[in-house]
DNA sequence: TATTAAATTGTAATGATTTCAATTTAATAA
DNA sequence: TTATTAAATTGAAATCATTACAATTTAATA
């Protein structure tokens, strides 16, 4: 597959070593839009890999994360997200079934919101916004209930 | 102090309880603000009130964030934290010593945003901008290290 | 093929948060 | 003012994501 190879030559890039584990994570991420937490990675590799171990995951995704090659979302209570998609973009989270969606829009200020902050003199390096709500099929599901 | 009866106020017109604890609480998120943990607050309080429990803490941060008092903000690995302000504004977390600083940059196209996002059927409730980097006293502390 | 630093593994510990049942209290009506 | 009751408080115990740790295995290199 060609997506393997991919993420072959991403981690060499990052020189940090190849492992079963490490790729199986990463075309995981690649292959589930789904912001998943930890466990959910786990539950999901085990099934395949029953040797696998929860430890590998959580240090996995914390080596991803310091690489810069996936994002780790801290916008939800008591659990970690990931992320594998690196375009610019925002994320919608709904309060009732939890689910996060990807929201892009154009954000034509950013540069100058960065420069905003930089003036008291922080540094910027991460930009996120976030959005809560309740999400089109929780509102299907309301409108079903209400008739 | 008038802060207090500003205090009851907001409970009586939100139909909940007035109690002293839940005052205390929301005295102490009204005049801090370091958008303090939940630990944070009960360690301060239980110095004043020795039978306070940590557990009425957890429960009137619930309650005054349901009423949309106070914000909980989901932005910090492994502990929420409370904000009073409720001034349109946004947050810089500091990576390296964990601080949250409020940043106020005008939003000229939140309104845009929210269209946006509800274009796709999601009906969107909260607006949250977050920053990452490294604030301005770890900046200095760097510095002086290096220099 | 040997070496070595890094990665993996499983177990145990940590620590924020939640659950729960008993007790106390604020708000209300008599 | 007092009695009633639903809500709030309390502390102990449970939960659950995450981290720490030490032993084992493995990828990368010479």
């Amino acid at each position: 597959m060609n997506a393997v190879k991919n993420h072959i030559e991403l981690l060499k890039n990052h020189n940090i070593k190849i492992t079963q584990q490490r790729l199986e994570i990463l075309h995981y991420l690649d292959s589930h839009h789904t912001h998943p937490t930890a466990d959910e990675i786990y539950q999901d590799l085990v099934k395949k890999y029953p040797s696998l171990s929860k430890t590998t995951v959580y240090n996995n995704l914390e080596t991803l994360t310091n690489e810069g090659i996936i994002q780790q979302l801290t916008i939800c209570p008591s659990e970690h997200r990931y992320d594998f998609n690196k375009e610019m973009h925002h994320h919608f989270i709904c309060k009732q079934c939890g689910r996060i969606y990807d929201v892009y829009f154009p954000c034509p200020n950013i540069e100058i919101i960065k420069k905003d902050i930089m003036k008291s003199g922080h540094k910027v390096e991460e930009i996120h916004g976030y959005f809560r709500g309740i999400c089109k099929e929780c509102l299907k599901k309301r409108e079903e209930k209400n008739g």
